[in-house]
DNA sequence: ATTTTCACTTGCATTTCACAAGTAAGATGG
DNA sequence: CCATCTTACTTGTGAAATGCAAGTGAAAAT
């Protein structure tokens, strides 16, 4: 049973609002991509991704999501300074709102990764079953919560 | 033939990126909202929208979303005071983007607007066509651009 | 024992946002 | 045809979010 009492002052009801107030900014979506789809779960990771967020926007948005469900955090048991970040199903849920991002921007924008894009145009329904599947792999604990 | 030359300093080539720079904020995929589902298409209408934008910042996006090839603006021939603002097809495109953040929120947080979300989920694609034909029917001029 | 790594926090300048008020051009009513 | 109203904004101001540089504390590596 998903769903969650409504968290306090939202602007409104809608589902697409609700979206755009957890989701709308311009940071949330890249660390979901990044764990998604680059396989990355440390802050570190994160930090050295391509577009290069600020260390207190990153602890910020971490936060967030983990505030929202979305993501959850464990100590690393081999190395007691590293947190290791997961995907929740929630979090996983997300894969096709990536992929309709991506395609629309691929579609309209002038874009690299085009590998990943052909791959997606190919068979959206095959991608995103073997998103799924490789978190599944990946760890057990992401999709309990 | 779609794309578009890049513009000015974008953070990455990725195709997310592109999308997140482009809408993600707070309030541009509300507008598109407004227009794809309940037929808004004026500044007056989107400020009296539920959730309540400020005008200042309802006419920044506004001039984004044109200066981003997704809307576009035409003066009302009946009523020189107004401005029709109309999907592209860059616009419309973006439906099956927001029909997964309805669906999601809708399936991990309390929201209302239920039968726009049960037409979704029982055909995701024979909605996207609806969304597609009405607004084809509704103005020749929007899918032009 | 010292240095390095990791995951942050703090401080500060800059940008964006929200809210209230004002404005100019066009429509409407007497 | 003149005052009033409507529409689509702009301007001003304070508050909040963002970006950058530097610092911190705990754990690991040397």
């Amino acid at each position: 049973m998903p769903k969650k009492t409504s968290s306090p002052k939202r602007r409104s009801g809608c589902p697409l609002n609700a979206s755009v107030e957890i989701l709308g900014d311009r940071w949330s979506l890249l660390i979901i991509r990044d764990m998604m789809l680059r396989g990355f779960r440390s802050y570190k990771e994160f930090l050295e991704s391509y577009e290069r967020i600020a260390t207190n926007i990153l602890a910020d948005r971490l936060r967030k999501l983990v505030a929202h469900g979305i993501i959850t955090t464990e100590r690393d048991p081999s190395d007691g300074r590293k947190l290791i970040y997961s995907l929740t199903t929630k979090g996983i849920d997300l894969a096709p709102v990536l992929t309709e991002m991506v395609l629309w921007a691929a579609g309209h924008e002038d874009t690299g990764n085009q590998t990943l894009v052909r791959l997606m145009q190919k068979d959206k329904e095959k991608f995103l079953a073997a998103v799924r599947q490789r978190w599944a792999e990946k760890s057990i604990r992401s999709t309990a919560n």
